[in-house]
DNA sequence: CATTTAATTGAGACAAAATCTCAGTTAGAT
DNA sequence: ATCTAACTGAGATTTTGTCTCAATTAAATG
């Protein structure tokens, strides 16, 4: 017989795990949300998918279990000039451009800031995980 | 006699103007405030210093305005970290590594965008104004 | 497997932040 | 001075986020 593919077995549930938080149901419903599509995910979408997996899943245990993984570093909000917060993996980069006019958002992928992570690592003595780089402008539809 | 500084001669005031939109006091309040410290405030804050210049200004008015200057990209908001939006102009860059665990935020200076900035505008028909490049992860006190 | 215990939960009260409505006011054009 | 569309404040309303507490539960232990 093959492996079954346990619950908890993920990027998300091993940082929970091994920072010695429990696995409950209603956290493995938040880490399912975040791990099917997880970009830009406020905390309502998170609780609205949420309750798809786990219905009886509770705003607070939404808004915990969120500064949980912040906290541990593997997520992290963003604002993306349209509202509130959303929260994306906090792995690598993410790289926007936003109209200040129309809210468009343009993903692009070059990046430029290895070196500079690095020096700055060194000299603030900081453990860098992941950046955002944004440029702040009008679209070629709104100038 | 020398000119009298006029009220509504300032960046800010000059382009609500160009824009078309009237230069009214509640307005100017807001202006004056985001130009005595034009660096990561929130709303609520400028509520507060605008109502020390001009005491009925609502709470409407700040979000509407916020929300004006952000249309006219001469604002922007950036999250910190620490709770809500907060509002900065939208000029130049802004350069922040922060803390996931403790919510520290360090400024710094170097700045590698320029060559980027110029291709993405190329690139994309975009007009760039400012732009943001944070890191995250952990300080020296929480690693 | 049964017991134990501290971590975690949902519900709902609560607080804060943001939006909306509308009658009255006003900047700026004419 | 007159006019009018833009703008305003007050307060109702909605949305978002926080907190408390009794009940539940994951996981360790034997
Ligand atoms: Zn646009
Ligand atoms: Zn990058
Ligand atoms: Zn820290
Ligand atoms: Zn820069």
């Amino acid at each position: 017989m093959t492996d079954e593919p346990k619950p908890g077995t993920s990027w998300l549930a091993d940082s929970l795990r091994q920072a010695g938080y429990k696995l409950t149901a209603p956290r493995l419903a938040v880490l399912r949300v975040l791990e099917a599509e997880g970009e830009h995910l406020s905390p309502a979408e998170v609780l609205e998918r949420g309750r798809a997996i786990y219905p009886t899943l509770s705003r607070a245990t939404v808004y915990r279990t969120l500064e949980l993984l912040t906290g541990l570093g593997v997520i992290r909000p963003i604002y993306l000039g349209d509202g509130g917060p959303c929260f994306t993996y906090a792995r690598g980069g993410h790289h926007h451009l936003v109209c200040s006019a129309c809210g468009a958002v343009i993903e692009f992928n070059e990046c430029v800031v290895g070196e500079l992570a690095q020096t700055l690592s060194d000299q603030f003595g900081f453990q860098i995980k992941s950046h955002l780089l944004e440029f702040y402008g009008l679209c070629g539809d709104c100038q």
